[in-house]
Formats: structure tokens, C-alpha cells, sequence
RNA sequence: AGGCGCGUAGCUCAGGGGGAGAGCGCUACCUUGACACGGUAGAGGUCACGGGUUCAAAUCCCGUCGUGCCUACCA
């Protein structure tokens, strides 16, 4: 069954050395069929779909957070008894993917046009076999357990019929349509983009104003515009009907400069009065807001600027120049014309693509739209009434703003490489067939000259179907079935809109049920100075590298700790190095464990009486279990790993080994069996919390850990029904670390070197205390390196002794000849202003009749309880002080 | 222009009505048989500022300042 036993008996290298231990258990894990959904029926299933990332993608921080935060949930409900299935799969990018070829294809002196299409495609799919696998294998470094043999491309034929169905519907449906309509080209990329791959940005800019001579008299009327490359294409100059100013212009044309076309001042309470002079003209063909003016007008439409980025045959003089040469060009011959007023600095926002920068250039244009508004409204009430749920919440609120203020979507796109939008052309009587297949002759005049559609659909488009497409939608299938809808999608917000949104819209129209029951937002990963890591800002930290110098298991640790909900993650390599070094305190614990445990037997508490340490850490383990548990469902990923460091290093190691080491050093053997099998069961519990963390580490110790059996991986995650609960372990323990505390204390204030033993004399009253101190007395001398411990009563502070305050407890350490009195007495006032600083808010509060008739009485206790805590502490210390003072 | 955050130890950040927390860094001591990628102890904070609500505010509300991001068709 175990593969790897033949190494439980060789000793464990000193620290942790991740490179030697990583491939393996990847290979392990994969052979094994473990990253599979399990094939009993009676386990609840778990399914998360993989953001695909793109194939042109190397794997950035985003990647490595997004998947290290699935796989802590996959990892965690496997161990929960769950089937779970993380379905992988990668994004072809259209545009992207183009882009990579293209631009190899001009570094051999050629393009598309000359190799033509068919051949184009066929090289993007060579590119894809050779390099669109990268990522896969990054995110397998990264410890993805995904069911690989389930990997999906959205160029894959069973998605490719699932986007040719889709279409087919809606079209049906009318919720496809195609048309002329105000789109975002860019220019570089020879396509139209949906409204949200244009990026906007301030720039400065310049606002001209510009005379436009009246038809029948003198004078003219100024516009402003920060464009004036396309007067050339203005059918109207708008002002408000409201405006004093140009009351008497109705019916009256204005000239346009240059071309010296009239055309007419029309009205329009868009205008604002306050911009400007108040006037606006009108480029139907160039500005969206133009483009609905003119509709309401009725005015006409007229294309200046080509989709190449230069003036086409309707500017005239311009005819073939550049746009932004033509801007020169006009501003030079308005001024020679004397129709260019003054021109002022301007800061706008202004589109650029979001794949190449260029900027955007709106133009009339006839591409295929989606109707969302419908498909927006389903999915706006689906979070509404929480059938998904949107976790951090806060981002519901933007869900909600972009889906009310949804415009179509334009989803035709005029490159080669995605998927062509399955409608044909009648060339003989114009129809427009819309088919899955495609259609032999026309369904009107029988004609065979058919022509299909030259555009491809935006890659969104088929990304919005991964969470059913890759489930093997439109058949009916069992994965379908078991598996839709998906437990959660974990995702950043950036493409709350492009990806999310478009799936919810998507999942319930078709599937008639969400997409997703959670959605969990995560946080940008940010440099350590809180911007963007890019490449053109250089401070891009290469997840590739970091898993290099510190290993998976420290990565992906410090990611899970820094995963707070709402807020970005600051990166810098020095966090990383700290929890490499939690990654390595794992180790050695382990180290030590195992060292321990070369002759133990198979764990068994039945019929042992256990020690303090062995109670307490067990009921421990048990709430730090629950904790977890609790965090992780909430998505709290930072609580959930700091809750197992905070414990595993601080509790675990700091205190339990530390008091086990008493039993396992000792010569009693029965002593010595029942701490092997606390250890064993506690070290067991340990990298089992861990594990969907740090998986790595954790399955190598697993898989030495003598009477284990398997993976770690279809381990059982803890719970705290599995270990014992003693409320009283935990007191119990709490005063004796404030016992050896106080010695410690000392001892580092007075300078006493470790190796020194120093006797104590505990001075206790309680009979309990007494009790619990004294059945433990050996951890207090092993921990606090005491030589000899006395228990006493009620006596005053003996000679040359640095005393410490424990509630009523008094420790004494007895210093002679290596105390000096004037330390102490500092030691003591110094202490004594802290705690009569602390009794004063008490003792203020306790005064306050208000405070005690309104707080609530548990809280009045408490106050109460405090400043009686103080008080005797106080006391205690005064008393010591006074003495000190008699002795100096 | 609107919207959403953030401002807490030197740094990075948790917390979120009832006596300020972590990691890193810093200081002192320590190579004790898991670990110097370690141990023990310690220093360090008017919780941005101003109001308000409350018996009680770092925490809730309002405002100011600073800062980051998102959305947007004012030329």
C-alpha cells in the first residue's frame, strides 16, 4: 500500500529541504487517483471550477493566491468526507493568443493576411500544444490537487458545441442580434471590444474651442471639443433648448469649418450650459452619447475615421492621414481660417484597450450584440435572495451597480482565433441563418451560395458557460447532475464583471439554477510599497522564483495568512522568509517526534492516567480544530492559518513538547509509552490541520509517522469529538505558565544565566493552587530551570529574593549573591506603576453609580473581580518594596 | 462626478462597544541532546484629527485631512 516506507527508519535531515520532497508527493498524489472525486455515492459533493487561466499565461501572484486559496478548500472538504471535484481547464484568450502568434509570424517576415486563415488557425494550435501546457505544470507546482484527467480548453469540441448552442438560443430568443451600433475599436488590434475592455485613464489633454460661421448671418457660434478630428463627421451642434443664450437659433445651420457643410443647431437638454460655451457638436458615427443624440434627431451618420486609424474618403482634404495627424492638420487650417478660438489645458479620461493600450477609437460599425438587460435582471435577484451568495458582501453592492446599469453586450469580435460565430449569409437573397450546423442551402431561396460569418465571439463569451460546458452541457450528463451548481468560485474582483457576472447570467438562463452558491471575492496581491505589480513598474515578484528559493509549503502559507477579506495583499519576500521558518519549526517538531518514537507502540490512551501536558494539549488541539473549521467555512483564510501557527509553534512546540520531553526522557517506561502515544496522537492531529495549508510537509511527516496508513490526503481532518476535553487542563496549565513565567521573568531581568539553576519558594494560599502546583512541580523546575522548589504560606519575603506576582501567588527566587537590591526595587516600582495605573480606571469606574446601574452586571463582576486581582497584587508588592526599603 | 476601502508598535497588518494584539525588525542573555530558519526575557502605541451617541468608543454615527481602488457617455 505505502510506497515510501523504506524511509521512516533514516533520519531526518536537520532542515527542511522542500525541493527533495515536492515532486514526489505531486507524483504520488496523481498516480494514486487521489485529486479525483471519490466514486461513493454517499459523500456530499464539492465542486469549485477553475478560473481557466489563459494559455498564453505564465503563472503570476494572482494565479498562485487564487489556486493556493482552492486548494486549501478542496484539500480541507476531502478531508471532510466530501466528493470533491476542482475542475481545471485553460482559457484560449482570443485577442491574446493572437497577439503571441502574430507577433512571432511578423519576426519571420510574414502576417495572417499572407498565410490566410486556415493556416493561421493551424499555427495558433501548434503554439497552443507546445507552449499553452505551461501553466498547467506551474500550477501542479503550486500544489493544485485538480483532477487533471477532467482538463478542459474552451476550444475544446464538447465547449465549442455548448458556445454554438448557446448562441443559437439566444439568437432565438432574440436576445442575440446584430446591428449598427457606437463600438470600441482599436485600431491595433482590428477589432471591437465590449465596453469593459476599455481601460480609461486621466490624461491631459487639451479642450479647443472652436468658430462655426452661421449659414445666413454674421458671426459664428463656438463649440468645445477635445477632438477636433471629427468636425469632419458633425451632422449638428446641439444646445440646451433651456440656454438664454441661443434661444433665437432654432431653425438656423451653422457651417461646418473646413468642409463649410451646413448643418443645423438643433436642441437638446443633454447639453450641459455650464461646459464650455454650451454648445456641442454632434459625430453620430464617433461618440456614443453623439450616436443617441443623432438618433433622437434623426441625424446623419458619417464615418470620418476608418477602422485603420485613418481618415477614409468623407474628410476630404484629410482623405488618408492618421487621426492624430489630422487633429494637427485641422487645428493648423482652423487657425489659418481664423475659425480657432482659445485652446485650454484639459485633464479627461480617455479609452484604451485593455490588451494593447492603444487608444480606443468609437466608431459606427455593425457587430452582433447580447440583450442582457433580461438575463442582468435574473441575475441581480439571484443574489438579492441569495441563492449566491457574495462573500466579502460588500461586493454584492458593486454586483449590484454594474448589473443595473448594464448596457448590450457586443460580442463579435474580427480576428481569426476563437470561436466563429456559427451564421451564414445568403448571397443570393441576403438571408441570415443562424445554426448549430451549418446550413447547406439558404431556408429561403434554396440558394447553396452561403457565406458564414468572418467574426469570432469575444473569449468571454465562452467562459461564461465553463461552470456547465466543462461538465459536459448540453448533454445531460452525471457530473452535471452531481456537480452544478458549483459549491463556491474563488476569484478576484477584477473580473467580478467580465467573468462572474456573465456566468450567473449564463447559468440561470440555461440551467435554470446559479452557477455558484458562494462566490469568494479575494484581494489583489500587491508589491510591498501597495501597488500593482507589473512589468513595466518592475516590481514583479515571480511566484516561480519564490517557490524556488523558499519552497511551496512557506508560499503558500504566508498567502493563506495574508488572505484577508477586503483588503490587498502587500508581498514582500521578508514575510515569506518568516513563515519559510515556520515550515522549518514544523519540520524539526516533527524531527523530534519522530526521534521519539522509533520503538513506540500503536497509540492508545485507554487505561493510562495522562499528564497535565498530555490533557491539555489534546482539549487544545480539539478548539484550535474547531476554530479552523469555523474559519475556513467563513472563508477567513488569515484567521484559520494564524490560528495554526499561533498554536502549533506557541502551544505545541513552545509548551507540550517541551513538558513531554519530562516523560519521554524518563526512565519509567510505562511514563514513556503513554507520552509516545500522546505524541503520536498529537502530532497526527497537528499535520492533519495543516495539511490543506501546507501539503507538502505535512504528507512527508504523515507518511513517516509510525501506525498512519495512506495519504494524508484522504486523512481525516480533526475534529474535537476525536480528542478528550478537560476544561480543567486548560486552568490548570494557565497557572503553572504563570508560575514558570514569573521565574523566567526574573531570571531575564536580573540577568541570571540560564545555566544557573535558582531555588523558589512559592508562596500560595489557595489549596487548589497548592494542588495542581504540586502534583507539576517537576515541570516548573525542568521548564524554569529551578534547582529546588519549596511551598509555603503566608511568609514575608525572604532575604536577596526577586519576587513575582501571580494573582495571590507569590514566587520568590532566592538570588543570593546574585541580586543586586537596587535592581530589584526598580524591577518592583516599576510593576507597581503599571498595576496602579491599571486599579485607578478600575477604581474610576467602580465610582461611576451610572456605570454600575446601567453596564451590565457581568461586567460590573468583572470589574469588580479585576480590582480585587489588583488590589492584592498590589499589596503584595508594596509589602515586598517596604522590606527591600528596611534592607537598604 | 459618484461608489467602495484604508489610516492601530519602527515596518506589514489582525481586531472591531467593557483594560491594545501578531509577524518581521529592535535590545539583552543563551550553541540546554527538534530547531540559531532556534530559545528566554524585554523595550515600543493619545488606535489620523475634530465633534457626537453611550455608564463605557480604537471599535458605532457625522465631519475634516491624508491615501488607495473601482465605476462613469459631460464635449
Amino acid at each position: 500500500m505505502r510506497e515510501w516506507n523504506f524511509m521512516e527508519n533514516s533520519a531526518l535531515a536537520k532542515t527542511y529541504e522542500p525541493k527533495e520532497v515536492e515532486q514526489k508527493w505531486y507524483d504520488y498524489w496523481e498516480k494514486n487517483d487521489l485529486f479525483k472525486p471519490s466514486t461513493k455515492s454517499d459523500k456530499s459533493p464539492f465542486s469549485i471550477v477553475i478560473p481557466p487561466p489563459n494559455i498564453t499565461g505564465s503563472l503570476h501572484m494572482g494565479h498562485a493566491l487564487n489556486n493556493t486559496l482552492q486548494d486549501i478548500l478542496c484539500r480541507y472538504k476531502r478531508m471532510k468526507g466530501y466528493s470533491v471535484l476542482w475542475q481545471p481547464g485553460t482559457d484560449h484568450a482570443g485577442i491574446a493568443t493572437q497577439n503571441v502568434v502574430e507577433k512571432d509570424l511578423s519576426s519571420r517576415g510574414t502576417d495572417r493576411h499572407q498565410i490566410g486563415r486556415e493556416r493561421f488557425i493551424e499555427l495558433v494550435w501548434e503554439w497552443r500544444e507546445k507552449f499553452g501546457g505551461m501553466i498547467i505544470t506551474q500550477l501542479k507546482r503550486l500544489g493544485s490537487s485538480c483532477d487533471w484527467s477532467r482538463e478542459r480548453f474552451t476550444m475544446d469540441e464538447g465547449l465549442s458545441r455548448a458556445v454554438r448552442e448557446v448562441f443559437v438560443r439566444l439568437y432565438d430568443e432574440k436576445l442575440i442580434y446584430r446591428g449598427d451600433y457606437i463600438i470600441n475599436w482599436c485600431p491595433r488590434c482590428d477589432t471591437a471590444l465590449a465596453d469593459l475592455e476599455v481601460e480609461h485613464e486621466e490624461m491631459d489633454s487639451h479642450l479647443y474651442y472652436i468658430r462655426y460661421p452661421f449659414e445666413n448671418r454674421h458671426g459664428y457660434l463656438t463649440v468645445a471639443t477635445t477632438r477636433p478630428e471629427t468636425l469632419l463627421g458633425d451632422t449638428a451642434v446641439a444646445v440646451n433648448p433651456e440656454d438664454e443664450r441661443y434661444r433665437d437659433l432654432s431653425g438656423s445651420y451653422v457651417l461646418l469649418p473646413v468642409l463649410n457643410r451646413p448643418i443645423p443647431v438643433i436642441f437638446d437638454k443633454y447639453v450641459d450650459k455650464e461646459f464650455g460655451t454650451g454648445a456641442l457638436k454632434i459625430t453620430p458615427a464617433h461618440d456614443p452619447n453623439d450616436f443617441e443624440i443623432g438618433n433622437t434627431h434623426q441625424l446623419e451618420r458619417i464615418k470620418v475615421i476608418n477602422e485603420d486609424g485613418h481618415m477614409n474618403d468623407q474628410a476630404g482634404p484629410y482623405q488618408g492621414m492618421d487621426r492624430f495627424e489630422c487633429r494637427e492638420r485641422i487645428l493648423d487650417d482652423l487657425k489659418k481660417a481664423g475659425l480657432l478660438g482659445k485652446i485650454e489645458p484639459y485633464r479627461h479620461a480617455v479609452g484604451h484597450c485593455y490588451r494593447c493600450k492603444t487608444m480606443i477609437e468609437p466608431l459606427l460599425s455593425k457587430q452582433w450584440f447580447v440583450r442582457v438587460g433580461p438575463l442582468a435582471e435574473r441575475a441581480i435577484a439571484a443574489v438579492k435572495n441569495g441563492e449566491t451568495r457574495i462573500v466579502p458582501s460588500n461586493w454584492e453592492g458593486v454586483y449590484y451597480e454594474w448589473m443595473n446599469n448594464i448596457r448590450d453586450w457586443c460580442i463579435s469580435r474580427q480576428i481569426w482565433w476563437g470561436h466563429r460565430i456559427p451564421a451564414w449569409y445568403c448571397q443570393e437573397c441576403g438571408e441570415v441563418i443562424v445554426a448549430k450546423e451549418e446550413p447547406r442551402v439558404c431556408p429561403c431561396c434554396k440558394s447553396n451560395n452561403l457565406r458564414q460569418e468572418q467574426d469570432v465571439l469575444d473569449t468571454w463569451f465562452s467562459s461564461a458557460l465553463w461552470p456547465f460546458s466543462t461538465l459536459g452541457w448540453p448533454d445531460s450528463t452525471d457530473e452535471l447532475k452531481t456537480f452544478y451548481p458549483t459549491s463556491v468560485l474563488v476569484t478576484a474582483f477584477d473580473i467580478l464583471f467580465f467573468w462572474v457576472a456573465r456566468m450567473m447570467m449564463m447559468g440561470i438562463h440555461f440551467l435554470g439554477d446559479v452557477p455558484f452558491r458562494d462566490v469568494y471575492i479575494h484581494a489583489l496581491v500587491k508589491d510591498e510599497r501597495g501597488q500593482k505589480m507589473s512589468k513595466s513598474r518592475g516590481n514583479i515578484i515571480d511566484p516561480l522564483e519564490v517557490l524556488d528559493r523558499f519552497g511551496t509549503d512557506a508560499f503558500r502559507f504566508t498567502l493563506a495568512v495574508l488572505a484577508i477579506q477586503g483588503r490587498d495583499i502587500r508581498l514582500s519576500e521578508e514575510r515569506i522568509a518568516g513563515y519559510k521558518n515556520f515550515i522549518n519549526k514544523i519540520w524539526n517538531a516533527a524531527r523530534f517526534c519522530l526521534m521519539n518514537l522509533k520503538d513506540c507502540k500503536s497509540p492508545s490512551i485507554e487505561g493510562y492516567s495522562l499528564t497535565l501536558a498530555d490533557r491539555w494539549i489534546m482539549t487544545r488541539i480539539g478548539e484550535v480544530a474547531e476554530e479552523v473549521t469555523s474559519h475556513i467555512g467563513g472563508y477567513r483564510f488569515n484567521e484559520a492559518a494564524s490560528t495554526c501557527y499561533q498554536f502549533v509553534w506557541h502551544e505545541f512546540c513552545d509548551w507540550y513538547l517541551e513538558m513531554a520531553k519530562l516523560e519521554l526522557y524518563s526512565k519509567d517506561q510505562m511514563r514513556r509509552e503513554v507520552a509516545q502515544s500522546g505524541l503520536q496522537i498529537v502530532l497526527s492531529g497537528v499535520v492533519r490541520l495543516l495539511h490543506p495549508f501546507v501539503p507538502f510537509i505535512t504528507e512527508e511527516i504523515w507518511q513517516r509517522l509510525p501506525h498512519t496508513e495512506g495519504s494524508i490526503m484522504v486523512a481525516h481532518f480533526p475534529q474535537r469529538s476525536e480528542f478528550i476535553h478537560d476544561d480543567e487542563s486548560i486552568e490548570e496549565t494557565d497557572l503553572l505558565k504563570g508560575v514558570i513565567g514569573g521565574i523566567r521573568n526574573i531570571r531575564g531581568e536580573m540577568n541570571i544565566p540560564p545555566r544557573r539553576d535558582v531555588r523558589v519558594v512559592i508562596d500560595v494560599k489557595g489549596s487548589r493552587e497548592r494542588e495542581i502546583l504540586k502534583d507539576n512541580l517537576h515541570y516548573i523546575t525542568s521548564l524554569a530551570k529551578a534547582e529546588s522548589i519549596e511551598m509555603v504560606y503566608g511568609i514575608e519575603k525572604p532575604d536577596s529574593s526577586a519576587t513575582y506576582v501571580f494573582g495571590d501567588i507569590q514566587v520568590h527566587v532566592l538570588l543570593k549573591g546574585l541580586i543586586n537590591y537596587g535592581d530589584e526595587r526598580n524591577r518592583i516600582c516599576k510593576e507597581i506603576r503599571k498595576i496602579e495605573r491599571e486599579m485607578d480606571l478600575s477604581r474610576r469606574k467602580l465610582a461611576n453609580k451610572d456605570f454600575l446601574s446601567q453596564a451590565p452586571p457581568h461586567i460590573v463582576e468583572n470589574v469588580k473581580e479585576r480590582a480585587e486581582l489588583l488590589g492584592v497584587k498590589l499589596e503584595r508588592l508594596n509589602q515586598n518594596l517596604a522590606i527591600l526599603e528596611e534592607l537598604t
